[in-house]
DNA sequence: CTGAAAGCGCTTACAG
DNA sequence: CTGAAAGCGCTTACAG
């Protein structure tokens, strides 16, 4: 089956490219072109199976109906859902999305904007490694549609979808203290990230409110690229006296895994001896030994939420004050911190 | 900062859009443009970070530099994790991927090659349906670069990377086995895939290896749509007498998750009582409450290889024969079959 | 060594 | 009601 162009239909049938063109978007009735020729265009059109070129079409209407969405992990089931929400929704609004994952290295993660912005997207979404701040900036400064998720730069004015990460520590950690748990220790990544910084707030608030004295050395920050080995390290560390813990809350879910893997290996009891909450998921934690009480985060909310508020920056339509969204988490109580 | 485009370098250093092109490309050597207007046009370019329009070149050159990847869905860890891979791996060649999640029907699935077609990807990399023949085949009566992953269509002639489903489930069936189980159910998706019948004969060709007379009624489908409900009934239904089972094989990860969720329920141990095993993984099967042995698939193989496949296709030096690649999986022996 | 010109496949004012 | 023509921003034979 060959493919047809414009111009073949248009020959074939004996009219302008521009009637065709017209018609097949919808434009015929406004500009009074003839039911009758409407009709034949687009028996044509179906017969041979017609489609646009979108790389012709993108560029003459200066629009590729595309948005890329850039975040740190396409692998991560956190980010992976989010993605699946966003191109669900994406596509119903005629929408193709192109990703790219920056594994957290902010050139990387400005290369791929700039990567995006030359395959003409017409709005960006972005869970950003957040030391891009020019690079925002700038898209900002242009007025090109974008909005971040999951991590914002909380001084810069722009949109973003991201949850309440102060709430979610706190609450995980309320719920430690509130049955008996007082030597609660934080296994969580260096700084660097704002929402990272949330959560070590949030801890730390809780641990305020029931008057407890925080203690340094319950904080253990592991680094990205070699978590699991210095989760490993930081675990052995923070049962040990004089300061062990009787309680541990992890900042991200694969932390709490690493973790948890290493509780196991000690054969040190959980809940029994410590008790454990996870910030965030992965799918089987309800499965686990014990079942993990975690903070979950609305992912289809985040990514729908995100579409939305893009879409209506690129119709135009956004109302000129930026819209931030702070989501609402949940802690999902199970077994992991021992019964109510 | 405005955008600059080829005209405007071409005017300010009064040469040619040509010559611009020509040395932006790499080509200035081959078409002798002298060092002088090569720095020059260089040097401007990087000052006035001149990105081209992807949508022009593309439509130029006839190519996008950009190749689609057609999932069943992009949350499943499973294929997020090939996702990645994928990703990674294109963008070292410089190419971008679109990507979209058919959710199994084969309409859509339809629809959305067509639309990465118009959007004139260089190839395609699918994990099908496999209700598409028709489609998949015109594909490559057009000579069309891509590549089937996961699923491809058993007489159908085209390039693919699968893994070896028969091996997986005979493989799991018999470490049962030899752990002295004999009334082993299945727990499967109905009829339809490909992957799923393989992993169908792999169950049972174990049974029959080990002179076992295989029970049909140990055998239980789900609809993917229902699938949580139905692994539900199907467990009540399989420990019951006088078939009762003493160990399961569950055909993907989420079937696995549902089912242990149920045997937890109904207060049955496992592996005591029943043991399990699982035809693929989710992240956290290693801490499941027992550990889950489970069938392991290699996804960056699948997604690497894959690549290597296309580009080859791409650039026109693949072999002209199709190939097909069956990547071997392991058995990750865990706690869910009892010990050795 | 370099440039004028055609072409990629569309869309869209403008004219009649 | 419909068409000729310009334009989107590139690339690339071709000519000199």
């Amino acid at each position: 089956m060959k493919r047809v162009f414009l111009k073949d239909i248009a020959k074939d049938l004996n009219v302008s490219k521009t009637t065709v063109s017209l018609v097949l978007n919808n434009k015929g009735d406004e500009n009074k072109i003839s039911q009758d020729t409407q009709q034949k265009i687009i028996a044509y059109a179906k017969e041979h199976s017609y489609v646009p070129n979108q790389l012709a079409r993108g560029l003459s209407r200066g629009k590729s109906e595309t948005i890329g969405l850039v975040i740190p992990n396409i692998s991560d089931i956190f980010y992976a859902r989010i993605a699946g929400f966003i191109e669900r929704k994406a596509k119903k609004l005629g929408y193709t999305v192109i990703f790219s994952s920056s594994y957290e290295d902010p050139k990387k993660e400005g290369e791929l904007i700039q990567s995006m912005l030359n395959r003409q997207v017409d709005g960006l979404i972005i869970a950003s490694t957040q030391q891009n701040r020019e690079e925002i900036q700038s898209l900002k400064a242009n007025d090109f549609p974008f909005v971040l998720i999951d991590r914002h730069y909380p001084d810069n004015e722009t949109d973003y979808v991201i949850v309440d990460n102060f709430e979610g520590t706190k609450k995980a950690t309320a719920h430690l203290l509130s049955l008996g748990r007082r030597k609660i220790g934080f296994v969580t990544l260096k700084p660097g990230l704002e929402v990272i910084r949330q959560r070590l707030l949030g801890y730390q608030k809780a641990l305020e409110i029931f008057g407890i004295e925080p203690i340094d050395e319950l904080i253990h920050e592991v680094s990205r690229e070699n978590y699991e080995e210095e989760t490993v390290n930081g675990i052995k560390q923070l049962v040990q006296f004089p300061n062990a813990v009787d309680a541990l809350v992890f900042a991200t879910h694969y932390l709490t895994a690493a973790g948890l893997r290493e509780l196991k290996r000690l054969n040190i009891k959980v809940p029994q001896e410590v008790a454990i909450v996870s910030f965030d998921e992965l799918e089987a934690f309800d499965l686990t030994d014990p079942a993990i009480t975690a903070v979950t985060q609305p992912a289809a909310d985040i990514g729908n939420v995100a579409v939305d508020i893009l879409m209506d920056k690129i119709k135009g339509d956004a109302p000129l004050t930026q819209m931030g969204r702070v989501l609402n988490i949940e802690l999902a109580i199970r077994r992991s911190c021992g019964s109510v």
